[in-house]
DNA sequence: TTGAAAGCGCTAACAG
DNA sequence: CTGTTAGCGCTTTCAA
């Protein structure tokens, strides 16, 4: 920089504003010959300094439990189009639903002193968040709320979808619809439960805990679980699964005990993909507006990397019913 | 920091001795003083001024072109497994096959000093790649080569996989069979469109080019290319797809034409994932070693991190046929 | 509008 | 084994 500083004639001061360009005052004509000089030294910009004299950098954390399920990545992109657009990169980084590697993460990024993050918890410890928020740095929640932590949070209306989707089901004329769920700790997955219970009950429908299945959120957990409920002496005649990931087990499951859907069963889905409409029949999905959240998370994080202090605010997405094949009315009783 | 050190009743630099404990040689007793005035106070170390010291970050780049990909996020996932064993952050960043994209992305990471890059390069500029060696940032290239630069590189025997499941075609009985590729700048994409006329050679068929064709690396492509090649007067018996998007569009057209697999056409996909097993029938596919990739990649990364002047290496993984009911012998003459 | 100078908070020579 | 000291290369007051 001093190089450029030396043959521009100017002091690095002002090289720097007239590269960085922030509400500086530099003449257009020094400007041209800072400019000049740069590109005739092949000078980059090296943002080490500027970090640590700015104590901060221009990157934001995106911190997901699954890297490899297309809702996440889904979400990841439409958050990296819109930091990117700002000027700002993404730093992904995959838990696995390990608490301890969630809080592992969340210390290299305050350690690194990312502008801000954006956070699905596993919800098993928030002293990452504590310390993120201690250091003055923005978390947003994503997909599902942070105990005992007052943030910014872009969730999905997962109780609601969930209501729709049994609602769907039991207007088929169903009656024993099991669900395939997942630990409760994880809000979405204990709202969309929820959801299902109140639709149950709503239409005067008891709630056999027989049919209600937790699963890890993994396509093994979908199939045991269908294969349980399958296997019960009454058994269901639609089955509800709230996570893709489960949705692939419960088809999978279907398959080895060469039942087909909607015609003995009726299947319902979370999340759509090109390859849910491509099984045969396609399958009722709940669709979850991922492209919305990931951008809508990351305009909040932004926003408040800006004004630190502004109030804070809870946007709720509604999800849609994608009403398709494999759900039909209940098989005429045997 | 200078407050540790008071408490202790130390100086800074023992301070950091203490805690980074990079070779620095401190009493276990003021260690111990140091590491409990550091808990006392709640202190935890920042990297940046560590960063601008050291003229690097422990993060490492990976640079894909499609986040959503399962092919890119599995070897994401490895990679970070890898790199956060060594006490490495990732930085995942997505370039949409965008030359401009890739070329800020890498100027950034230059700009950040991180430790090495991991690319799958589009292939259509090497700009920013030689920024980074200019800088002395080590990059591994992942999928595909880069051309005009000598570094180490990752990747699968697409020639060969191709090889192996056109002939498994061919033995089957197939004459006629069409390759849905991509554009040639990609090499993997090229190498797999080589290894299938290398087979057709070898078996005495010609190659008709009418039977092949390039798409986008998209659902959309592989859909619009199948239903082009179908429309021919002497459609194909069998069709080759050289991508796990396309794959998708390939079987969605099928659907459209009330086609069935493999009794009037057989289907060759690419990548596996728990969905083309679902298919019916489930997918016969090449299944690329996606772990292996990542991992081999991040070491060859974090071994020249090390050894910045060891030998270039390249590494070649064989990549393996899953034959499942998506192909069986070409329909009888009509 | 520009320059001089101070400093961001660590790490690493060097000396003791 | 530990302290002193000198930076890393930018940005930003403050003064001219």
């Amino acid at each position: 920089m001093s190089d450029v500083a030396h043959l521009a004639g100017v002091s690095t001061a002002t090289v720097s504003r007239a590269l960085s360009g922030r509400g500086a005052t530099v003449t257009p004509e020094t400007r041209e010959r800072v400019l000049r000089a740069a590109t005739d030294l092949d000078y980059h910009v090296n943002h080490l300094p500027r970090n640590l004299r700015l104590r901060s950098s221009r990157i934001i954390g995106l911190v997901i439990s699954d890297i490899e399920n297309p809702y996440f990545t889904a979400v990841a992109r439409s958050c990296e189009d819109v930091a990117q657009r700002q000027g700002y990169h993404l730093v992904l980084s995959n838990t696995d639903e390990d608490a301890g590697r969630e809080v592992a993460s969340l210390l290299t990024m305050t350690a690194e002193r990312v502008a801000g993050v954006i956070l699905a918890s596993t919800g098993q410890s928030n002293e990452g968040v504590r310390r993120l928020l201690a250091t003055g740095i923005p978390v947003v929640a994503l997909d599902r709320r942070i105990e005992g932590v007052d943030v910014d949070a872009v969730t999905v209306d997962n109780e609601a979808s969930a209501y729709q989707a049994v609602s769907h089901l039991i207007g088929l004329g169903h009656r024993r619809i099991a669900i395939i769920g997942g630990p409760r700790t994880a809000s979405p997955i204990s709202e969309r439960q929820s959801g299902y219970e109140a639709a149950l009950r709503d239409h005067g429908i008891p709630v056999d805990q027989r049919l209600v299945r937790q699963a890890d959120l993994r396509e093994h957990g979908g199939h045991r679980e269908t294969l349980h409920v399958l296997d019960l002496e009454d058994p269901p005649t639609a089955v509800f699964s709230v996570n893709n990931l489960t949705t692939i087990g419960v088809v999978r499951a279907l398959r080895d005990c060469n039942l087909h859907f909607p015609a003995q069963l009726s299947v319902i889905g979370f999340d759509d993909s090109p390859v849910a409409a491509l099984l045969d029949p396609p399958l009722t999905v709940v669709d979850q507006p991922t492209r919305q959240l990931g951008a809508r998370a990351a305009e909040l994080l932004l926003r408040r990397v800006e004004r630190p202090d502004a109030p804070v605010q809870e946007v709720i997405l509604p999800a849609r019913l994608v009403v398709r094949g494999s759900t039909g009315p209940p098989p005429d009783p045997a």
